[in-house]
DNA sequence: ATGATAAATGTAAGCGCTTACAAGAATTAA
DNA sequence: TTAATTCTTGTAAGCGCTTACATTTATCAT
């Protein structure tokens, strides 16, 4: 007799109806008290926990949200899957986790992975996906959030900021510290709307100061490319006063590069980042980036996303502001 | 007509039964060519993924592994999760993450919760836990891997490496290097067996030696927590000439206490962490530490569990070695 | 007490899928 | 051509649970 109990078996044992036991096990409330204890009893008796198949194929729920992140490696996907995850699990929902390593395709695959498991809801990265996607996610009432991006995804509930305002700023602060060679090594924009964004604002923000257009080099995501791109940087005819990084990877790559190559930072060159993640206190010097509100993502972003999975109504879209945070990496440029 | 369209639709759609449509979803090869396509043609048509609970219902399999880590916030796991989620996609399964945060109980709630999910497997890490947890994922028969242990938990599924062994080995060099007095800034060992280990590792081999015993500190595995304890340490009336760090965060930390108080690392005093995490190789100096095989823990655990989940046969644990990795921040001691 | 109303419990019909078994079609050997 | 064998496909019985509806029991006003 290895096989688990069923329902059956404690309505048995305990001498009331499965509807009663289920009824005792879901809402409480509904059962009389002696009724409810005889239920209970049976139960530990028993050691009987619900089937999962058996209950989402009555009930239709499953109460899984899934989340699909470009990658675990970088530390804010992490913090903010982390702050999900414990937001959801406050609210008894587990979290499906799947990674697209910034791939379109493999994206919309675990997409419809996690669809086809059943989960209740989506958490996903950016807005930028084909129609067809969005059209199932719609089709079939699943509702979603768009984290990490603001404003531009129209009719999307969405919870983040806006990356191209966010970039704009940068560069407010590296012009009134008086830059004009700028370059930036902007992370992949291809299929990264995120990216693309930090791009534009930088692109857009100079334009309309009548500045030089930057020189962008774009790489992946990586400590050791954003090493390389500076090292290119740093060895150019025409060395730039600032590297405006697509994050903070990418920052930590290019002041290593600065140290190898004897360029005292920000003396020789300015870096900045974007992101704020515990690295960018911990590098010498230690980095002026873009404070994102990753923790404040992923608790609202879980907090509306079941709202929205329990009233049937899509929230409205929450839009944080981000901060720039100064540290010693951004100096005034040499003359 | 919201309804989602099921199986018999699909087989009236393609004028076959519904036995056929899902052997030709599960198993195509016992289908015929024609019948094959007609089917295909209807799924496409009408848009029909089949759904979760009625498969699992009738299969009982899930498909589905559960993992419990102590955080996604610290590099490591993240990195191990992400091999592990990807190993598992490969083959068809779909990964539900919860987080403990490096505490008993709330770890034992998530397993009961993953267990009612219905999870085919379990990865935990360490193996600290308390005997009903184990019993229980005996009786029901639920395949598990252990993993960041090894050797220590006998009759448990293990993938990982001698994580006193690891410290031994620090000991090692520390001393080869010329260091007598030794302190050690340790991960919180109440429930952390890995920490654990690596105190009683460190422990056992200065006693070995017949060298003083270390003057040890526990503290939370966080960068605030290991500059404090560092900081501590350094104005101290008798100065170690080395710390041991639990790990590369709190060697992180130390290194920043360090720069604040204007010692000099390795000169003045030398820092070796643990775990061999990006930021080991970011910061300055580089952090000589010990690195530990998170990618093929998270390949092989994956690999072997599956194997398990689809044999039933338990497979023999795996121990991985590590290797110290010698970098700048450690130096001879100061005379 | 009596009937009306409310609360507690039971009955039973699915939810969508897999799969053992049965039946029919195609292939092969004689 | 026929019987034996092998492939394909269909039939239908669950898998364990929730929930609409029916029934019984308790509560209350009269």
């Amino acid at each position: 007799m290895s096989k688990n109990p069923t329902i059956a078996d404690v309505a048995r044992e305990a001498g009331v109806s499965t509807a009663t036991v289920s009824r005792t096990l879901n809402d409480p409330d509904r059962v009389k008290e002696p009724t409810r204890v005889a239920v209970q009893d049976a139960v530990n008796k028993l050691g009987y926990t619900p089937h999962f198949g058996g209950r989402i194929l009555a009930s239709n729920r499953t109460n899984t949200v899934g989340a699909v992140i470009p990658t675990m490696e970088n530390a804010v996907f992490a913090h903010g899957l982390q702050t999900l995850q414990a937001s959801l699990a406050d609210m008894g929902i587990t979290l499906l986790v799947a990674t697209s390593s910034y791939d379109r395709e493999h994206e919309e695959h675990q997409i419809r992975t996690l669809l086809a498991r059943g989960v209740d809801g989506l958490a996903l990265i950016g807005a930028e996906r084909s129609a067809e996607i969005y059209a199932l996610l719609d089709r079939r009432e699943v509702p979603y959030v768009l984290m990490w991006t603001g404003g531009k995804a129209d009719g999307h509930f969405t919870v983040g900021f806006d990356n191209d305002a966010a970039a704009r700023q940068v560069v407010d602060k590296v012009v009134a510290a008086g830059h004009t060679k700028i370059a930036m090594i902007a992370g992949t924009t291809e299929g990264n709307d995120r990216a693309a964004e930090r791009v534009a604002g930088v692109r857009a923000a100079l334009a309309e100061r009548g500045l030089p257009a930057p020189t962008i080099v774009e790489v992946p995501y990586q400590i050791e490319e954003g090493e390389r791109a500076a090292a290119a940087f740093l060895s150019a005819a025409e060395r730039p006063t600032v590297l405006i990084c697509g994050n903070d990877v990418l920052a930590a790559g290019a002041l290593r590069a600065a140290r190898t190559h004897g360029v005292n930072v920000p003396d020789q060159i300015s870096i900045v980042g974007f992101d704020d993640i515990d690295l960018a206190r911990v590098v010498e010097p230690p980095l002026t980036t873009v404070r994102v509100p990753h923790r404040r993502m992923g608790t609202s972003a879980a907090q509306h996303l079941v709202e929205w999975m329990r009233t049937g109504v899509k929230p409205a879209s929450i839009l944080y502001r981000t901060d720039f945070i100064e540290r010693a990496s951004l100096g005034r440029p040499p003359k």
